[in-house]
DNA sequence: TTGCACACGTTATAGCATAACGCAATTGAT
DNA sequence: ATCAATTGCGTTATGCTATAACGTGTGCAA
């Protein structure tokens, strides 16, 4: 899928996790944009909706909250299935992919005939800053 | 981790967790358990906190609910990281462990110096039954 | 012009999770 | 035996996350 072009809550919200150092939650960049004429958890929720469907910006279930893709002009859905490292100390998030995990885990659903959607892969810890 | 024995709100909470055919929210376990005495989210709560510490219950990220752990008797932490596929129709969930993607994403995770804590894989689609 | 699709704004509500207080029972060291 | 620490429990209140439902305006194609 290619990205249209944003409408100004969407590039509002964009920018807003595009400068955080980490992920955000909705009700975080709500705040961050009240200056900007935002007053509502919706005008955010309907945001995200349409960069997460662009591939721009991705959830984060685990924790409840959002980051701009990593990957930046390139079409995320591209990469197959994205994996998070996120350290629970520093917020700091670290997207990456590998396809011999994708294959393994597409290999058991498609013995289960399962017909996967989207798929989660999410690793908590500490990052090697915190860590030390 | 051996599973010291369940206090009476654990093992009201584990007993409805294992008799329903597919995963609970927290506040679906409260109502459920309202005959018994449960009048607040926290003693279904606390309750949970402890069967997630001692590998019974396993918590769905992505769709804030618990279930019982697949493997009656054993012991889960035993299996490496767990793996799930939740059906979006139907709310089953297959819960398995490949050792291989353990093994990919470790090594990824040690290339990178940083310390898993807690690892999340859910893939959510549908299910042979009803993708048909 | 009419009808449709889409973004947007607002209010209200639903759903998920924890803070903070206090009490009772258990355990274990002195 | 006693004291202190730990653990479970109950209750009230609160905070965080997400969506329902309604209405408005705009652009565009039939």
């Amino acid at each position: 899928m290619t990205t249209p072009q944003l409408t100004k809550n969407q590039s509002l919200v964009f920018d807003v996790l595009e400068k955080a150092e980490g992920p955000l939650s909705a009700y975080t960049i709500l705040d961050k944009l009240r200056d900007h004429g935002f007053r509502a958890p919706l005008q955010v929720y309907r945001a995200l909706e349409k960069l997460l469907e662009y591939g721009v910006v991705h959830r984060l279930e685990s924790i409840n909250s959002f980051v701009a893709c990593a990957h930046p002009g390139d079409d995320c859905h591209s990469h197959g299935i994205v994996a998070f490292a996120i350290c629970e100390s520093c917020g700091q998030v670290t997207e990456f992919h590998d396809h011999e995990v994708d294959h393994r885990l597409m290999e058991w659903v498609r013995g289960q005939k399962f017909k996967p959607e989207k798929t989660t892969i999410e690793i908590r810890g500490l990052c090697e800053a915190c860590a030390a």
